[in-house]
Order: structure tokens, then C-alpha cells, then sequence
DNA sequence: TAAAACTTGTTAGTTTACCTTACAAATATA
DNA sequence: TATATTTGTAAGGTAAACTAACAAGTTTTA
């Protein structure tokens, strides 16, 4: 397959990919995508900083910032001053967050899987696996 | 890999990659990652509808509808009525959209294309265009 | 065959999910 | 110690989608 190809039909995979897959999560949990990675986050990493977590989810701190306002007025999230740098502000779940979290993983992603193993063959699902890493590999860049 | 971490590793990795690719798309042509997956299937299919555009694209026909007037005020596209049903209007490209189409194709793909090319091994990139087909295959379930 | 229902497409107005600009406050550097 | 950088927030703007409402043509049905 001559490379131009590849990249073509890869970047129309991932949009039709991606479409579908927000179109589900809004459906589903009121929360956007960027959202629903960002609590996620928190929940993986406690005492993250907002300008990390805008980092990771590759939007700006001025909107990051927005979405905490959100989850906070939520309750889902509380913050901590650091002592050593006053201006830094540690996020974590509260519990109400965690509940939320615990709730929402399995379901957030039951439609991605149901699809996976209803069209899917065992063969594909292992192909699936071993690229995941090359699509983050290709995703990180910058 | 359990089922659930593999559909949630799947979308995160497309959502980043995603947000990669629409970025640069915004980057390099001022054209939005739909319009230019409209501009390619009228490419590909000359005589299309616009309720087969919105489909493919997986977009309303009310967006469509704006997205088309965009582009016939660009000059980019013509309509003309169907002579067995006067409310369709076949869709195809001018000169101008066909030079465009031309000019973009590959310079708009050339930022995956580099990095595939310099991030990836050989065995890599033969596992990528395998899963392409696998990665339609989940986009395309309705 | 006339009325009802559906299809195709448009316009208008709204929402969402971001962005940019501007700023305050704390910290690091010259 | 003045200047630059970092961390975070607030306000306002924008792109790309959406829903609602409608017009006009076509098909179904009573």
C-alpha cells in the first residue's frame, strides 16, 4: 500500500471512529469526551495538577480550568494547595467522584466493547491489541 | 488484555490521535476535517446527494446543507436537479474543486504520512494497514 | 383521486467544546 | 531587586456541530 494511502484511510478510520464514539459517550453520561479523559485521569493520578492534566489531554489550561469549575460546582472534585508552591492546586476525586467514576468505567466503554466482540474475530481483536500502542506511539508527537 | 481495557485503551488512543489530526488540519487548510471528507467523497463519487454526503460523513443534512453552501460559494462544487425526482440535486465538482482536490490530497495527508514514516518500524506499518479495515469495520456499525 | 405521510433539502437559531486575550499571584532568574 | 516565567482563572469569542421549523416534491392509502 503506497504510504499516502495508509495515512489517508487511517485518518478517516480515526474520524469515523472518533465520531461515533463521542456521539455514544453524550448519548450515554452527559460528559464530553475531553471530560470523561480528564476524570479519568484524576482517578489514575491523585494530587495531579491542572496544567498536567490540559498537557495530557492536549487542550489548554484556560479550558481545563473551565471543566474543573464544572466538576468542582459538581461536587466530583476537591483541591489542595501545595506548601511548597502556592500557586499549584492538587486535584482529587472526592468520594461522590469516585462513585461516579466506578460507575461510568465499565458502562462508558460497554459499547465500544460490545461492538468489538460482536463484529470482530479473535484473530482481529489480537491484531487490535498489539496496534493501540502504535496509535499512541503516532498520538504523542508533537 | 481484558476486553474492557482494550476498548478503553482503543478510545482514548483515537481520541487523541484525533485531536492530532484535526489540529493540523486547522493548521494547513482552513478547511475543517468533515468539509475535507466531503470534498473527497464528491471527489470519488461524482453525482452524489447531499443526504448520501450527511450519511457518509455521519453528519445531519442540515449541516451538510451548510457545509455545501460554503463550497458552492466557493465555486468549488455545482448542483444540478435530477430529472426523475426534481427535489434531488446531484452534486459534483468544478474545475476549481477539482484543482483544489488535486492540490490538497497529498499535502494534506503529508503530516501522518512523516510520521508513520519516521516513527514507525516496517513491521509496524504492516500491522496498521491491517487493522485499518478492522478499525472501518467499528467505525461503520450502526 | 384527494388527503395523508414521507422524502429531500433549506434556513434560522442554539449548543457544545473548544480557543484567545487578558489578568492576578507566586516563584525563579538576571 | 527588577524582570521573566509559571500556574491558574475569568471573560468573551468562534467553529462545527445540533434541533426546530418549513417548503416543495413524491409515494402511499383510504
Amino acid at each position: 500500500m503506497p504510504p499516502i494511502k495508509l495515512s489517508s484511510s487511517l485518518r478517516m478510520a480515526v474520524a469515523a471512529l472518533h465520531k461515533g464514539l463521542r456521539k455514544q459517550a453524550s448519548y450515554t453520561s452527559s460528559y464530553s469526551m475531553t471530560e470523561l479523559e480528564t476524570i479519568g485521569f484524576i482517578s489514575r493520578n491523585n494530587d495531579i495538577l491542572a496544567s498536567e492534566l490540559a498537557s495530557l489531554t492536549r487542550i489548554t489550561t484556560q479550558s481545563m480550568s473551565q471543566i474543573l469549575k464544572k466538576f468542582e460546582s459538581q461536587g466530583l472534585i476537591a483541591r489542595t494547595g501545595s506548601s511548597d508552591d502556592k500557586r499549584k492546586m492538587h486535584i482529587s476525586l472526592t468520594p461522590a467522584g469516585e462513585k461516579l467514576v466506578k460507575q461510568n468505567r465499565y458502562e462508558r466503554d460497554a459499547f465500544l466493547q460490545k461492538r468489538i466482540e460482536t463484529l470482530l474475530t479473535d484473530k482481529e481483536v489480537a491484531l487490535l491489541e498489539k496496534v493501540v500502542p502504535i496509535l499512541d506511539k503516532l498520538a504523542a508527537a508533537d
